[in-house]
Parts: C-alpha cells; sequence; structure tokens
DNA sequence: CGGACAAGCTGA
DNA sequence: CAGCTTGTCCGG
C-alpha cells in the first residue's frame, strides 16, 4: 500500500507568487466559506500551486481587514473578475470531506441555518494535520453470540432492506444489530449512532474488544476530538453521538441509527437539525443502506423506510411484564399517587424507579434567598423563563408574552433563582413513609442521591440515570400522555420503552398509573404492541395536517412578522399566528417549505426559525 | 460578524 | 459645522 506524501500544512504562507514576474509558479484560486455566523457567502484567494489544498481543508485568510478562519469550498476555482485576489494565509490543517461540505449546505437548506454551523460540527477541534494512513481491513469478522433464530432472520431481512425501520423490543439484545450490520458493510465503513455518550461508550468498548477499528465520536457539542476525528477519517467504525452524524468518514458503507426515536438527536438551538435525518441523507448520498433501529419507531421513521418486527413470541419476552393501575379507582383519602400496587413494589427487593413529572412544562421559580415566588411585574402572574434576543434568560410572564423583564427578585433583588418542583419533592416525603426506609430525589438539575438509595423518585431524569432497575412506576403517565404537545403521547410511549428496557435489564416490572388506561399508549405498552399506538397516530396525524404528514416551522423574534409577511403567497404554505410571537407555516412537504425559507429574505432584527420543531 | 463610511441629529 | 450616533453596505 502506499502511503501518502506529507503534505505541507500547518505553517504560513508566504503569499503565493505575488510577483508574477519572477516567479514560474502560477497561482491557483480556491474558494473559502469564513467561519463567521453573519457572512453567509464565499470569498475567492488565490494560493502558489505548489501547496496543496484540498476541499474541505481548514485554512486562514483575511477578510475585511481582519484573519479569520475558514472552510476551502473549492478549488481550481476560474474567479469571479473584477476582484484582486488576496493570498490565502494559512493552511491549518485537514477538514471535512468534500461530501461533508456539500452536505452542510444541503443541512443549511434543510433546517434553515448556515453552512458554518454544520461545517464546525464536521471539524476537529484542533488542527490535523495529517491523517494516519487509511485502515485496509476493517476487521476478519465480529464474534458469533446466541441470538434467536427469528430475530435473526429478521435482522438479516432489515440488513438487505436499502430503507429499513426495525421494531426491535426493548429486552432484545442490540449488540446483535450493531454486530451484523458491522459485518454486512460492503463498500465502505459503517456508521453507528445512540442517544447517549454514555451508550456510545459502551459500545465503542465491545466492538474494539471484538478486534473493530473504531473511532468514538461521542462528546459534547461542537467540534470533535481530533484524534477520534482522524481516525474516523482514516477509516473506521464509526460509533457516536449526534456529531458523528457529520464523521469524516472517506465512504460511508451502513448506517445504523439506535433509539431513532430519542429527542437527543435533535438539537435545541436553531439550526435545530437531527442527526437521524442528516444520516438518512447521507446514506441516500452515498447509496448505503440505512437502519433505524427503536422498540418504539417515530411516525418519521414509520413513513420513511420498510418497517420490519420480530416475530410475536419475541415481542412477549423483549417486554417486560405491564401492569396498569387506574387512579380514578384509587381511594381518594390515600391520594392518587399511591396504589396499593405501588406499594407492593416499593416493598419489594431490588432497585425501583418511581417517575413524576413536574405539572406540564409550567416551571415554577423561587427567589434562592428570600424563596418568595417570582412574578410577573406588571400583572403578578407566574413567570417561566424565556432567553432574550441577547441571550441572556429572562422572565417571561405567564399570562402575557409580552411582559418580560430581567430576572430579579421583586423582594430582595437577588438574581438567583431555584426551581420550584411541584409535586417530587412531598411526594418523595410521603413515599418515604410508605416504603419505610430513604427515598432519592432524582432531577436532571439536582445532585445523584447517595448510590446506596434503593428506591429512587424523579423526573424522567430517573430514566436517564440508572439503567437497570427490578421495578420501574409511572405515578402518572396522564402528565406525559395529556401535554398540549402534538407529539406528546408519541414521547409518552418512547418513555415507556425505555423503561422497558431498564426493567428487562432486571428482569423487572413496569408499573403505570393512569386515568386513562385505554389510552392507545397504555395499551400498546401493556399488549407489548407499538404498532397498536403508532397505526392510530399516523391516521390521527394525517386527518389533523400535523408532521410528519406535513412539513412545519416555528418562526419567533422580533423580525418574525415581517419575515412571514415576506413569504411567497403562493408556494402551498399555510400560515399561522401569531399565537405569544410564534408563527407556523406547514406546506405539504420540506421542499416545498424549504425552498420557501431559503429564498425569502431576513429581515435586519433577530429571527429564529426552527424547521420541524420539538415542542408543540 | 465587524469595519468603513454615509447620512442624520445636536449643541454651541 | 464639528462631533457624535445610527444605519447600511460589504468583504475576495
Amino acid at each position: 500500500m502506499t502511503v501518502p506524501e506529507p503534505r505541507q500544512l500547518g505553517f504560513e504562507l508566504d503569499g503565493g507568487s505575488v510577483d508574477e514576474s519572477t516567479s514560474d509558479v502560477v497561482d491557483q484560486v480556491v474558494r473559502v466559506r469564513p467561519d463567521v455566523v453573519g457572512i453567509d457567502k464565499c470569498f475567492d484567494y488565490s494560493v502558489g500551486r505548489d501547496t496543496q489544498v484540498e476541499v474541505g481543508d481548514l485554512v486562514r485568510v483575511v477578510l475585511g481587514g481582519r484573519r479569520v478562519g475558514g472552510w476551502v469550498t473549492a478549488t481550481d476555482v476560474t474567479p469571479v473578475d473584477g476582484h484582486r485576489l488576496v493570498p490565502l494565509s494559512r493552511v491549518s490543517g485537514r477538514g471535512p470531506t468534500q461530501e461533508l461540505v456539500e452536505l452542510a449546505d444541503w443541512a443549511a437548506w434543510r433546517w434553515a441555518g448556515r453552512p458554518v454551523h454544520f461545517l464546525r460540527a464536521a471539524s476537529p477541534d484542533a488542527n490535523v494535520e495529517r491523517i494516519p494512513a487509511p485502515a485496509r481491513l476493517r476487521i476478519e469478522r465480529n464474534r458469533r453470540s446466541t441470538n434467536s433464530p427469528t430475530s435473526g432472520e429478521v435482522l438479516r431481512e432489515a440488513l438487505a432492506t436499502p430503507r429499513a425501520v426495525l421494531r426491535w423490543p426493548p429486552g432484545a439484545d442490540r449488540y446483535a444489530i450493531v454486530r451484523e450490520a458491522v459485518d454486512a458493510t460492503g463498500d465502505g465503513w459503517p456508521l453507528i449512532l445512540l442517544p447517549s455518550a454514555r451508550d456510545a461508550a459502551t459500545l465503542a468498548r465491545r466492538l474494539r474488544s471484538d478486534g473493530n477499528r473504531v473511532a468514538l465520536l461521542a462528546g459534547g457539542s461542537g467540534a470533535v476530538a481530533a484524534g477520534e476525528w482522524a481516525s474516523a477519517r482514516a477509516g473506521a467504525v464509526v460509533v457516536g453521538t449526534r456529531g458523528a452524524a457529520w464523521a469524516p468518514l472517506p465512504k460511508v458503507g451502513r448506517v445504523v441509527v439506535l433509539d431513532e426515536d430519542d429527542e437527543a438527536y435533535q438539537g435545541e438551538r436553531t439550526p435545530t437539525w437531527h442527526a437521524r435525518d442528516v444520516v438518512i441523507e447521507r446514506a441516500r448520498r452515498s447509496d448505503a443502506a440505512c437502519l433505524l433501529v427503536s422498540a418504539t419507531p417515530s411516525l418519521e421513521a414509520l413513513t420513511w423506510g420498510r418497517v420490519l418486527d420480530v416475530g410475536p413470541g419475541e415481542r412477549r419476552s423483549g417486554w417486560p411484564r405491564v401492569q396498569v393501575v387506574d387512579q380514578r379507582d384509587l381511594d381518594p383519602a390515600t391520594g392518587p399517587l399511591f396504589s396499593p400496587a405501588l406499594v407492593e413494589l416499593v416493598r419489594g427487593p431490588g432497585r425501583i424507579l418511581c417517575v413524576l413529572n413536574r405539572t406540564g412544562r409550567v416551571r415554577q421559580l423561587a427567589c434562592a434567598s428570600c424563596r418568595s415566588l417570582a412574578r410577573c411585574a406588571d400583572c403578578d402572574a407566574a413567570v417561566s423563563t424565556v432567553v432574550d434576543g441577547d441571550g441572556t434568560e429572562k422572565f417571561v410572564c405567564g399570562r402575557d408574552a409580552a411582559h418580560v423583564r430581567p430576572m430579579l427578585c421583586l423582594e430582595c433583588g437577588s438574581t438567583a433563582f431555584r426551581n420550584l418542583r411541584l409535586g417530587v419533592g412531598r411526594a418523595r416525603e410521603e413515599l418515604e413513609v410508605l416504603a419505610g426506609e430513604p427515598v432519592g430525589e432524582v432531577t436532571a438539575e439536582g445532585a445523584a442521591p447517595d448510590p446506596s438509595t434503593r428506591i429512587l423518585l424523579g423526573t424522567e431524569a430517573v430514566l436517564h440515570r440508572y439503567d437497570k432497575a427490578a421495578g420501574v412506576a409511572f405515578l402518572d403517565l396522564d402528565q406525559h400522555l395529556m401535554a398540549v404537545r402534538y407529539r406528546a403521547s408519541e414521547q409518552a410511549l418512547s418513555l415507556v420503552a425505555r423503561a422497558a428496557r431498564i426493567a428487562s435489564r432486571g428482569a423487572g416490572r413496569l408499573l403505570i398509573q393512569t386515568r386513562n388506561p385505554d389510552h392507545p399508549v397504555v395499551v400498546a405498552a401493556v399488549k407489548r404492541d407499538p404498532a397498536l399506538f403508532s397505526d392510530r397516530e399516523l391516521k390521527l396525524r394525517t386527518e389533523l395536517g400535523l408532521p410528519p404528514t406535513v412539513a412545519l416551522a416555528r418562526v419567533s423574534g422580533p423580525g418574525a412578522e415581517a419575515f412571514v409577511e415576506a413569504l411567497p403567497a403562493a408556494a402551498g404554505l399555510r400560515v399561522q399566528g401569531p399565537l405569544e410571537g410564534i408563527w407556523r407555516i406547514r406546506a405539504q412537504d420540506h421542499v416545498t417549505l424549504c425552498d420557501a425559507l431559503r429564498e425569502t429574505t431576513r429581515p435586519a432584527e433577530r429571527l429564529r426559525v426552527e424547521v420541524d420543531p420539538l415542542g408543540a
């Protein structure tokens, strides 16, 4: 195998052939996209012919009198005339592949953002001057493990399908999927996504111990660790979280997305890109097979690919026993949260997790020093918080969204506030009495309870903190079922499946307390058949004109009104709003929606455009 | 985004 | 009309 020549990287260039009369090296012209969010434009620079520059390379250029970073988006460009070309200042290192540079443009269209955001995600966090020699072999073959004949057959079928959705019971072995998928990757490399960094690290370890060359791209948001990035660039089995959708593989040979319905795949900051949808597009462009896996596939997945299900026997053994308590039958004296079945569960052996969501999404905030409740200065209503245009968190009135003020206590002037967890704190105390032993409280913000605590109660954060339990109980699933977001029940079923996996690992039980025992989510869980829910839900969404049968965008911010008014009228768009300063735009598909968003000129005022918004 | 420059406002 | 603020344009 020939090892590529070391390349001239990471040093200052002396300006190409500035004096053309004395130089016999003719300059080439490269196109550069500056790493500046406010500039959505590319610029041309000259560089000596003897300097090796490739599409994707990270460079520094002089732009408007200052030096900024950027990416080469094209080489050997015919320059736009009328410009004196300035030489490239520096080639800093290798960057995204050409495939990713092009994909960044697509993603900018798809989520109404800037390519810069995506190029950052596709770049290393430090300069990589040299890519390791390309790996030829991935591995001889992964070790077989016992796999039941039926699920093995479904799996093979899924791997032979270009766009497959595999409904895999929560308790079934997921490593089998990954192993088979890696082995069944033909030309190119496997790209495997998981929602959590912890799961990704575990999977990477297991694949490595089986002899695979693995790049683990699971970390914070933003750029990828240079070492792992370089390893992926040379060729490896990529395992990672959301950001790994932008792994710089030489060629993607197969894509697997585990728990594709997990919300961690979508970002909260604009552009609100979805890793699953990025890799679906990547697979399509590379002609690679793409497999989405979930116990409860999203409706987006179900309408995208061919759905494969394990047999009824596998399904039964892959779901834990689900018990439903109708809270309407409970003795009002003991309260709705602690049924006899629940008390029996917590008094039984092993780790028990109890999930109790706070009432809705409404946050109650109390001053950290004087404990008074945060109120609106204008009308006394309770406030929640918003991130204002300038990036700072502000109070916003629950009654009138126009009442916005700095986070400042009206009583004592303090700026520190605490979330008041209505319900969780009291419930914990009550359960402690009923259980006769300590109960730990788990919330996303709070400190982790003592590891020896056997019984834990908290928000859905408990389902992220613990991966094994003898019992999992939803104290009030209606909090999830009845939320106003249109995806509320879909998310509730995902949560139940997550609980089911945790319970399955501990050979445990799942308890659901609800006032809606006939709700399709509850029925699907009891019958261990998520299709019972998704078939109905898809019909409902179609009737109501909601995603995934339509494409939806949410427009907010001071510039929203001007933007919405400038939208093309005849493009098959339906504009709703404003509702609390937010407009909703619907179109029959993403092409219509994203084309319209792209061709609409943005006003000077700040504007937030979310395509496929997670919330309502 | 951030610098340059033009147009608009103010005060002596 | 200098000196300052605000707005608009543009970068290779």
